[in-house]
DNA sequence: TAGGCGTGGAC
DNA sequence: TGTCCAAGCCT
């Protein structure tokens, strides 16, 4: 039997939607590997919740499951419902955070925790723009929490998907650098008409991003849709186009607030200057990135030269 | 909209 | 070793 193909998209902004079948056919192959290779996560169990769905989404923003998974445990052990968290000093968010990396997302899942408890009766909002008035959350997170936790219909546009699109229907190698509108459609034209079997698309081709359809040695042989995928089938081409941006960090200021913030996590009395001026030995960046740290809300200065975690 | 924002593992 | 990468958000 001959499998439908996906013809590439020259310019996906012009071109008609996916046909039905074929979807319907993308649907079915990439659901069906998943039942078979999802990954027992705890934020995938039932007794997660809508709380422990979006605790996950905020850590995974940009970090691998495997640094995520212990601490994922411990925030839940302290704080299994939102205002649980709401109650306490911000400053604990971002100790308890420790080396997940972007402090500033423990800091938005507290706002969040407290809006929560303050305007949704304690309960994470299960309307899109609801959960997208909340700190931290963006358009990937709130369709996210909508879709896993609460079984809606919406296009989950993370970087794992986009690769899978990019290459499965656009038949190039790499996603572009920022989500485009050409993407949101082609992903809202994909996605399955009723909502269970949307928010299974939604986990599922995550899932296949995370796996097998990976930024670097993807697993073809392993791919459920191997015999449709369009950059496959083109003979895998190389990337086109702009290079994609890579992150500088050595040197950089975010180096010093990392270092900064690993001085103030550990220590449970406020800590003197002296103490923060042994990280890094530039006094001028050293400043700026302890200035940029007080300005964003992560460190509390006080009164002769202490600095702390914020308690307000 | 391009750039800032942490951290550590893999190769 | 240095480079790339990991379920983004915000300004």
């Amino acid at each position: 039997m001959t499998a439908p193909t996906l013809p590439p998209h020259s310019d996906p902004t012009t071109t008609a939607p996916a046909p039905g079948p074929l979807g319907e056919t993308l649907h079915t192959q990439v659901i069906g590997w998943f039942d078979d290779n999802a990954r027992d996560l705890p934020w995938r169990r039932p007794e997660a919740g809508a709380w422990g769905v979006m605790v996950s989404e905020f850590m995974l923003q940009q970090t691998p499951v495997s640094r995520v998974l212990p601490v994922y445990e411990q925030w839940l052990s302290r704080w299994p419902r939102p205002a649980d968290l709401a109650k306490e000093a911000p400053g604990e968010a971002v100790r308890a955070w420790g080396r997940l990396g972007y402090p500033r997302r423990a800091l938005r899942l507290h706002g969040a925790a407290v809006a929560i408890t303050e305007r949704h009766g304690g309960d994470v909002p299960a309307e899109h723009a609801q959960l997208l008035a909340l700190p931290g959350i963006g358009e990937y997170t709130a369709a996210a929490v909508a879709s896993f936790a609460y079984g809606q219909r919406h296009a989950v546009l993370d970087t794992n998907v986009r690769r899978v699109l990019a290459r499965a229907v656009t038949g190039v190698r790499y996603p572009p650098n920022a989500t485009t509108a050409a993407e949101r459609r082609l992903a809202r034209t994909l996605l399955p008409e009723d909502d269970r079997t949307a928010a299974r698309w939604a986990a599922a081709s995550m899932e296949l991003g995370a796996l097998v359809c990976t930024a670097k040695n993807e697993s073809c042989a392993r791919c459920p849709i191997a015999a449709h995928c369009a950059w496959r089938l083109a003979g895998k081409p190389e990337h086109e186009g702009p290079p994609r941006r890579g992150q500088t960090y050595a040197g950089t200021d975010r180096q010093v607030r990392g270092k900064l913030l690993a001085v103030l996590r550990d220590a449970h009395t406020p800590v003197p200057q002296a103490l923060l001026d042994r990280v890094w030995h530039e006094p001028v960046q050293r400043a700026r990135a302890l200035d940029g740290l007080v300005a964003d809300g992560l460190v509390e200065p006080l009164p002769g030269g202490l600095y702390r975690l914020p308690l307000t």
